[in-house]
DNA sequence: GTGTATATCTCGGGG
DNA sequence: CCCCGAGGTATACAC
């Protein structure tokens, strides 16, 4: 990795058009070919620009020009380097994360009944023709429910089980088929229009769902 | 903004948990307070982990302890610091952009018989119970059409346009509302689904926009 | 490669 | 402050 503060502009062409007058700011250039200009006045981690891997990188006098396949240019127009700095950081092992979706749905699919009294599961992401719907269950009265998870809630949700219910309701051994819309969260606009759809909306909390499994595998 | 490299392992607690076992790594601590730890083999300007402004940041011996607000947690546990290194970027001017959906937003509310002949505005971002719709407008038989506007236009787009449709046609003031969606792009299964919908598709150039727009200045 | 769904999405605007 | 939509979204995964 390659840190370089320096005064420059930079401009950036592509999928946009974007251009930063002169001022200070970071240059970082990482090992595999990713390169960000970081300002230090920005509440977030994003650079103002960036260029990602695969890139070309072409370094002259005072410009540094940057281009990848797509046809996106970076170009910094350096007029004072104040410190340039490089090392080597070898490989990283990576992360690990808990408490995604495909966790939440682990802990769902083991606790049906947590979503509602007498629901009980059939199969994880049971396939429709436009893709694997989260869960398809039965409820207290035999009947198939899709159930779809997400961690937050939103419209976009709403209308990937409005998708699939369409397609389960196409088939006769399945039919009559509701959904279910399971979140730890939940927005306003998509329980509006969960609502005006007919679907029922779960809001469930993670760490009690946690709880639960940790107590069912202390009974044995 | 300081920039630390060291031997560290992360934690993350908030949204999610998270573990970064021990390695070489850079620490950015910008000085609005956002802290980012960054590998150098990912192929983007993406940190493996951080914490975005406002935190309070406790830095002991050899770790720091970054919290927000929110109960999120940042715990940095440095076993070797190999390099420690502070300076004052300064304010940054910040960044224009040309060629967003905004962009296109305003030159088609001041063109809209670009969109289609005869069209007029009745009002930008027009209010409906899930969202604003981009415009609403009347075609030249008096009657009401809602656009969508994207510079990409997919299935999603579509998906949304139908949802505003769907409410502003409760609305008899206003019924019948025909939708057009228009885009610089429209993916073909988005023109297919769109169709399908009898909503019409446009596809529009963002620089003969621009062009139409100089030549209208250019009359006053 | 294209399309789909997730993300500690981030970021900015409007109520 | 939250809610919502756009993003140069990025990223992983299935087909």
């Amino acid at each position: 990795m390659r840190l370089v503060v320096a005064i420059c502009s930079v401009d950036y062409e592509g999928r946009l058009q974007a251009h930063l007058p002169s001022a200070h700011r970071l240059i970082m250039a990482k090992a595999d070919g990713c390169v960000a200009v970081h300002a230090d006045n920005r509440g977030a981690y994003k650079p103002l620009m960036w260029m990602n891997a695969p890139n070309r990188i072409v370094e002259e006098e005072n410009t540094w020009t940057i281009s990848n396949p797509k046809g996106e240019k970076l170009l910094i127009t350096i007029e004072e380097v104040l410190s340039d700095f490089s090392f080597d950081l070898g490989d990283d092992p990576g992360l690990q994360k808990d408490g995604v979706e495909a966790h939440l749905q682990v802990l769902l699919a083991e606790n049906p009944g947590s979503i509602e009294e007498g629901l009980s599961l059939t199969r994880r992401e049971y396939p429709t023709d436009i893709g694997p719907v989260d869960m398809l269950c039965r409820d207290d009265k035999d009947k198939a429910v899709a159930v779809e998870i997400k961690r937050r809630g939103g419209i976009d949700g709403v209308e990937q089980l409005t998708r699939y219910l369409d397609f389960l309701n196409r088939d006769p051994k399945l039919r009559p088929v509701r959904g279910i819309f399971v979140a730890q969260e939940i927005t306003p606009q998509a329980k509006t229009l969960a609502k005006d759809r007919k679907i029922s909306c779960v809001e469930v909390d993670y760490e009690e769902l946690q709880g639960i499994e940790s107590n069912v595998l202390r009974l044995f």
